[in-house]
DNA sequence: TATGAATGAGATTTCATTCAT
DNA sequence: TATGAATGAAATCTCATTCAT
C-alpha cells in the first residue's frame, strides 16, 4: 500500500546532487540558488542533501572539485607524458582542450570561481594547488623543453605560461556575460590567439 | 556636546555613497555587502541612501556607471583623435591605460560585472553599449588604419580586437582571485603580451 | 533672481491641506497614504504640513472634523427648527441629505471611520459627541413630536432612530466596496427604504 | 528540560494560524497587526506561517474565506430548500442568522472587508461571487416566491433584497465602532427592522 | 537513510517625523 | 514661515539549517 515499487539507488547520491547543483548554479549563481531547488533537481529531500554536504558552501566546493579535477588531470597528464613537439601538442591536444572549455558545462565553474572565489579562500587554495599551479608547472615544462630543443625562442611565455590560457578565460566569460549582445566564435578566437603567439615565438625564420 | 544628528549638506552625497559602495563591494561582493554597511562607510543613514538609490541593485548600477564611464571615455576619445602610429599608440597611451586597470579601484568592477552580470541584464546592456562596443569599434578602426597604412599586416586582430585586451581581463581577475597564492607582475604581463602580438602582426622588416 | 513672483497666500493653508488629505485618503486609505503625498497635493512642503498638524493621525482627525461638522450641523439645525410635518421633513430635507451622502466626497470619511475608528478612540469619542449622538437626539425628537401629534404610531423607530439611517450607511459602503461588481441606485434604494418605513409607521389608513 | 523546539504536527496548522489571525485582526485591524504576532498567537514561528501563506495579504484572504464561507453556505442552502412560508423563514432561520452576525467573531471580517476591500480587488471579487451575489440571488428567489404566492405584495424588496440585510451591517459595524459610547441591543434592533418591513409588505389586510 | 515541517537570524525597504538652514 | 535632507525604528519576507519522526 503506497510503498514505492523501485528502491532509489543510493549508489551515487553525492554525484547526482553535485550535478544538479552545477545546473542550478549555472542558471542562477551561487547565492541565488536555493538549497531546496538543488535537492528537488536531484530528486532528493533537503535533509538528505545535508547528510552529504554539511553546508551550502560545502556543496559548492564539492561541485568545483568534482567537475574540475577530472578534466584538468587529463590535460596535465597529457602534457607531461607527450612526446609530440611543443607546437604539435599546442595545436593538437591543448587547443582541443582549450576550445571546449567555453562550451562545456564547466564554463560556469570558471565564472563562479571568479565571482565567489574571494569569499571562499580555502576553495581558492585548493583550486590553486590542484589546478592552477599544476597546470602552470606543466606548461612551463613544456615550453622549457621546446626552448631547450630549439623549437621556440626564449620568450615571456616561459615566464608567463598564462599567456597561453588568456583567451580561454576571456572567451569563457565573454560568452556568459554578453550572450545576448554578441556571439563570439570562440573556436576561431582561441586558435587565432595561438597562431599569433606561435608566430611570435617560433623559430620559423630560417 | 555631541555631534549634530543632522548634517545637511547636499553637495555630493550620491558620489560619496557610490564611493563607499565601491569599497564595500570590493571587499565583499554585491550580495554579501549589507546596505547598512555602505551607509555607515559613507557616514550616512540607511534611509538617506534609499533616498538617492531606489534599491540596492540601483546602487550597484550607479557604481558601475559612475566609475567606468569617465575612464573608458577618455581612452576612446584618445584612440579616435590620435595621430600617432598604431604601434606608438598601443605601446604608449593604450599600454598605460591597460596597465593601470588591474591596479585601480575599478578592477573590482570588472570582477563584479562578471559575477553579477547575468543577474542584471539591463546593466550588461548598458555596459555593452557604453563601454564594450565602443571600445571595440575604436580599436578596430585603429587596426584598420594601421593595416591600410601598411604598418601592420592583415591579421585576426582586425576581426578580434579583443585579442588586445585579453591579458588585461586576465590579470585583473587573477590578482583578485589569487592574491594570496601568487603575485603576478601585471605590468610586465600585459606588456609581454603586447610585444608578442606586435611581433606577430608587425611588418617586421624582412 | 529666482524669487517667486507671487507670494503664496497663507490664509487657509490648513484647509487646503485637509482637502488634499481627503482626496488622498479617498484614493488609498489612511495607512497607505503618505504624508509626503498629501503635502504635494496641497502644494506644500512636508515640513509645513507638520507645522499645522502634529502627526499624521492629527491630520486625519482634522479631516474628519472639518468635513463632517458643517454638513451634519446644517441637518440637525434643520430638524430642530422645522415646522414641517415629520413625513414632509423626512421625504424632503432629510431624504435630500441622505441621498447625497453616498455621492459626496465625505462618503469616504464614513468608510474611514469604520476602518480606522477602532484605532483612534478619541476621534470616535469626538464623532460620537458631535455627530452621532446629536443626530440621534434630533431624530428622536422629531419622531416623538410626530407620535405625540398623532402623525405616526408608536414604533421601534422611536427607540432606534438609527433605523432611518440604516440604508444610508449601507449604500455608502456598498458603492465603495462593490463599485466594480454592481451599481446600486442609491437614490432609489434609500427612498424605497423610507417609503417602507413610513408605510409601516404611518397612521394612514384609519 | 525545556520544551522541544520543534513541534511537528502538521494536522491543521493552517487553520490554527487563520484562527490566530482572525483574533489579531479583530483587535488591531489588518495593517496594525504584525505577522510576528499572529505567529506567536498560533504558537508557531514566523517562518512557518510564511510556509503556508505566501504573503500577509494571502493570510488575510485565507482568513476571510475560511470563516465566511461555511456560514453563508449554510444560510443559502437553507433558503433554497426551505418549504416554510417566506415570513416564517424570515422570522425564523433568517432572523436567527442575522442576529448572530454582530456577535460572532466574523463580525470583524465584515468590518475588515469594508476597511480593506478597496485595497484587495480580487478578494472583493471572490467575496462578491461567493457571498454577496449568491445571497442576493437566494433572497430574491424567496421574495419572488412569496409575492407569486400572494404572501407579500410586490415591493422594492424584490428589487433590492439588500433592504433585508441593512440593519445587520449597520449593527455589526456600530457595535465595533461605538462600543465605548453606546450599547445597541442588536437583537431587538434587527428584529424591529424586520417587523417594520414585514408590516409594510405583508398582505395584512384582514 | 530519508523526510520535510519548523526555526529564527538577518536583510531590504519604508516612512513618519525632525531639524539645520 | 518654509524647506526637504536626514534619521532610524520597525515591518515584511527569505532561506540555510535543524531535528522529530
Amino acid at each position: 500500500m503506497g510503498k514505492p515499487r523501485f528502491q532509489r539507488r543510493k549508489e551515487d547520491r553525492p554525484a547526482e546532487i553535485t550535478a544538479a547543483a552545477l545546473d542550478a548554479f549555472a542558471e542562477k549563481g551561487f547565492d541565488a540558488t536555493r538549497v531546496e531547488e538543488v535537492a528537488q533537481r536531484a530528486g532528493v529531500s533537503k535533509g538528505l542533501l545535508y547528510l552529504y554536504f554539511k553546508t551550502k558552501e560545502d556543496l559548492f566546493k564539492a561541485v568545483i572539485r568534482s567537475f574540475v579535477s577530472p578534466r584538468i588531470d587529463a590535460l596535465i597528464e597529457n602534457i607531461e607524458t607527450t612526446d609530440q613537439s611543443a607546437e604539435a601538442f599546442l595545436r593538437g591536444p591543448f587547443l582541443q582542450f582549450a576550445r571546449q572549455v567555453p562550451k562545456s558545462p564547466v564554463r560556469v565553474l570558471v565564472r563562479l570561481m571568479v565571482a565567489e572565489g574571494p569569499k571562499h579562500p580555502d576553495l581558492v587554495a585548493w583550486y590553486w594547488d590542484n589546478v592552477v599551479s599544476r597546470a602552470m608547472h606543466a606548461l612551463r615544462t613544456l615550453m622549457r623543453r621546446a626552448v631547450d630543443a630549439g623549437e621556440f625562442r626564449e620568450s615571456a611565455v616561459n615566464e608567463f605560461p598564462q599567456l597561453l590560457v588568456t583567451p580561454v578565460l576571456f572567451s569563457t566569460l565573454w560568452t556568459q556575460v554578453f550572450k545576448r549582445q554578441s556571439d563570439l566564435d570562440t573556436d576561431r578566437f582561441i586558435e587565432a590567439h595561438l597562431d599569433l603567439l606561435l608566430e611570435a615565438i617560433g623559430r620559423s625564420e630560417t
